[in-house]
DNA sequence: GTGGCCTCTCTTTTT
DNA sequence: GAGAGGCCAC
């Protein structure tokens, strides 16, 4: 039994039930003593476990109160995970402590002290589509050519300067040429059309709050101390901001705490440094360094491939994982011709791992990229297989749901131009580019809002009698909803809001199975308001509240009760889960490593994201390769992975795929623009004249498949042997 | 002002 | 192939 006493007023607490259930090293990271610690914890080493008793350690046996305690998570879900965590282990409900993302605790300080941060009351949080949008309008103002200055670029270059706490007027300026000057322009411009309207991006929460407590004393002072133990989970993947922001927020009690695994750090590409783990030594002097190296995970070759994988990497930290566990059964390779085949193989492993009595939410198909879903949901769905997709498009941010929020952040804010902008005509109410031209340059001109620009123009008849009548019908919408939810609940609110702005009936209206969905995401949304639980201590009214939560996670907010599912994601954002069963799919060069990736030098972190996926696996891992594969619209021939061929071979099984490959490395087939059907292949014969699109007329020598992948090959006179897939908007015969 | 066609692009993703 | 944005005709 460990008990601790300590000064106060509080009793000295057993805490056997928070030391105990640990390993020795665990231990020593839960229990250690005040100061900076670095817990270098390998995958599956109980990295969480540690976070969630040494907070309960503190509380328990400490009598630190949680008031004084500051945790943050890479994600809001792992965020609530580990709030429940520690209230399971303290066998009580548990208040006070900031737990959340850096930009959720940092959105909190912002409303806070707006004014001392430099933002209106009522700023507003854009997330990266409305960025993209306001970035456009920066580009058109200058006068500047989309295709020469392509948004999405703009866009990462500012994100990189905040993330990295580079404001525009303190680039350098003077060397670099025109285009240099003009990047600054455009950073400079998008500072002041956020500043003036009162918007804030993801990286600019970040940043106004690092830049809040850098000149003002007071402020600082304050947090600092109160914040006497600082947690950080995930310390891989935080960029320069939050590592500033951390250094500054505990630099007067010095009790941070930061647990991570440089082996696992895939978020480079959005201004995460690895090399804060490097430097936390250095910038922490004296700082407990601490190895969880034990992995209660994975069989022993999952582990032993995985290590083989990663230890490819240079610049490592180096750690060893091992397991007291099984051997477990090899790695399963299965080298499949496409696609199809590729999902067939896996949903077939599927369902012979349910029939052995299996849940189905143990099993985790990976992926690369998004768009590699779609095969195996085609898959699942013939098979008859319940499945679940995370990622792809999020709930808060699909087109439908953020005009409905748009509908009552002007409930909550009528001067938000960018949600005027965004519903003033939707539905169609005849407000279009003039009437907007017009509203936009007396918004300038005036210096005032869209909203009270159209005001304006209304009472001074400045806009042609038609466009008039409907902006009045729009403001009159708008303030006739205002008055007539006056005093509803969030729910009830919403749902007037739906069906009062007309998006119900427009949505309603729309043809095709896309748009029933959209009715279902608006039912969604009014679910959400009638079940938003408000944080503590907000100071903000509801409605507001509510606004900014939809903002800060647009990645959950669905229900989150789904049974008993195959669980299908991307590698990226399978971190931190684990299933006993995981397939990586689509090993091929240039998927995966990623041929942008390559071209960016980034091939260690494309590594690292293998040894993340691996890592997932408990009992059997599984991958798969395929030889062709669909890509915009053309098969291509891939080799392997590279990251196959550095698994020792004496942990793989490999799995070879019958029938037949007539590819060679290297060949690209095209189809035409309709889905191929078998009439197509139908109306070909062996010995038959075709014409193709591309290669022109040839002879039929060769046929191959059925449906889908019927192929054929022909003999061009111009372009010579070539196998084909067989459509007739390519192949027609002549 | 609205709707339909054409062209272009196409990682990863949470906030 | 698929979606998004731009351009042009009603």
């Amino acid at each position: 039994m460990y008990a601790i006493g300590f000064p106060g007023y509080n009793q000295p607490m057993d805490i056997s039930h928070i030391l105990d259930p640990l390993n020795k090293a665990q231990r020593a990271a839960v229990a250690a003593p005040s100061g900076p610690s670095l817990v270098l914890a390998g995958a599956g080493s109980g990295k969480t476990r540690v976070l969630t008793h040494r907070i309960a350690y503190l509380v328990r046996g400490h009598g630190i109160s949680p008031h004084m305690i500051l945790g943050t998570t890479f994600t809001n879900k792992a965020a609530r995970e580990m709030h429940g965590r520690i209230e399971t282990l303290l066998q009580a409900p548990f208040h006070g402590m900031w737990l959340g993302t850096f930009h959720g605790l940092c959105h909190r300080i912002l409303r806070l002290h707006p004014e001392a941060a430099g933002l209106p009351e009522n700023f507003e949080i854009v997330d990266s589509d409305d960025q993209l949008r306001l970035i456009r309008r920066v580009l058109k103002n200058l006068d500047l050519d989309e295709k020469d200055w392509p948004p999405r670029q703009m866009q990462w270059m500012i994100n990189q300067h905040k993330d990295a706490s580079r404001r525009s007027a303190r680039l350098p300026s003077g060397h670099g040429g025109i285009w240099e000057k003009m990047l600054h322009r455009v950073y400079a411009d998008y500072e002041e059309v956020c500043q003036k309207s009162g918007l804030v991006d993801f990286a600019e929460i970040l940043l106004r709050t690092l830049e809040l407590f850098q000149n003002n004393q007071a402020i600082r002072e304050t947090y600092q101390q109160r914040f006497q133990h600082i947690l950080v989970d995930e310390f891989q993947d935080t960029n320069t901001v939050q590592y500033q922001w951390l250094q500054v927020l505990s630099a007067r009690h010095r009790n941070l705490f930061v647990v991570g695994d440089d082996d696992q750090s895939i978020y480079g590409w959005r201004g995460a440094k690895v090399e804060n783990i490097l430097s936390f030594e250095k910038d922490f002097p004296g700082a407990n360094v601490l190895r969880l190296e034990q992995n209660y995970r994975s069989t022993g070759t999952i582990l032993t491939a995985a290590n083989a994988v990663i230890a490819h990497n240079s610049g490592r930290l180096g750690k060893n994982l091992w397991t007291k566990g099984s051997e477990g059964s090899p790695i399963r390779l299965y080298d499949a011709h496409t696609e199809d085949d590729e999902a067939r193989f896996v949903v077939e492993q599927l369902r012979s791992w349910i029939r052995q009595g299996h849940r189905r939410d143990e099993a985790a198909v990976l992926y690369r990229s998004n768009a590699q879903s779609r095969v195996f949901e085609q898959e699942l769905v013939r098979q008859d297989i319940p499945y679940r997709v995370y990622g792809g498009l999020r709930f808060y941010e699909r087109a439908e749901i953020k005009n409905a929020l748009a509908y009552l952040r002007l409930l909550s804010n009528r001067d938000s131009n960018h949600s005027f902008e965004r519903v003033v005509n939707l539905p169609a109410r005849g407000i279009g580019d003039k009437t907007m031209g017009i509203i936009l340059e007396h918004a300038r001109l005036k210096q005032v809002s869209m909203w009270q620009a159209g005001a304006e123009l209304i009472a001074e008849r400045g806009i042609s009698p038609r466009a008039l009548a409907a902006l009045s019908g729009f403001q009159n919408l708008i303030m006739q909803m205002a008055e007539d939810t006056a005093g509803l609940g969030l729910g009830e609110l919403t749902g007037h809001v739906l069906k009062q702005s007309g998006l119900f009936a427009h949505h309603k209206n729309e043809r095709g199975e896309l748009a029933r969905g959209r009715v279902e995401n608006l039912q969604e949304l009014v679910s959400a308001a009638e079940n938003f639980v408000r944080e503590e201590n907000e100071t903000q009214d509801d409605l507001s509240a509510f606004l900014d939560s939809a903002a800060l996670q647009a990645g959950e907010g669905q229900s989150e009760e789904w049974e008993d599912c195959v669980q299908l994601m991307s590698l990226h954002s399978a971190k931190g889960l684990e299933f006993p069963l995981v397939f990586i799919c689509g090993m091929e060069e240039g998927r995966f490593p990623n041929q942008k990736s390559l071209e960016e030098g980034s091939l260690e972190e494309e590594r690292r994201l293998c040894y993340v996926g691996m890592t997932r696996a408990m009992q059997q891992l599984v991958m798969s390769r395929a030889r062709r594969r669909w890509q915009y619209g053309q098969s291509h021939v891939n080799p392997a992975s590279r990251f196959l061929a550095e698994i020792p071979g004496e942990y793989v099984e490999r799995i070879r795929s019958p029938g037949w490959d007539g590819a060679e490395s290297g060949e690209v087939l095209f189809r035409g623009g309709t889905p191929p059907q078998t009439a197509g292949f139908d109306g070909i014969r062996l010995g038959h004249q075709v014409r193709h699109r591309k290669f022109g007329a040839g002879t039929v020598v060769g046929m191959e498949g059925q449906g889908i992948h019927a192929r054929v090959q022909v003999h061009f006179a111009d372009a010579g042997m070539k196998w084909l897939i067989c459509s007739y908007a390519n192949l027609e015969p002549i």
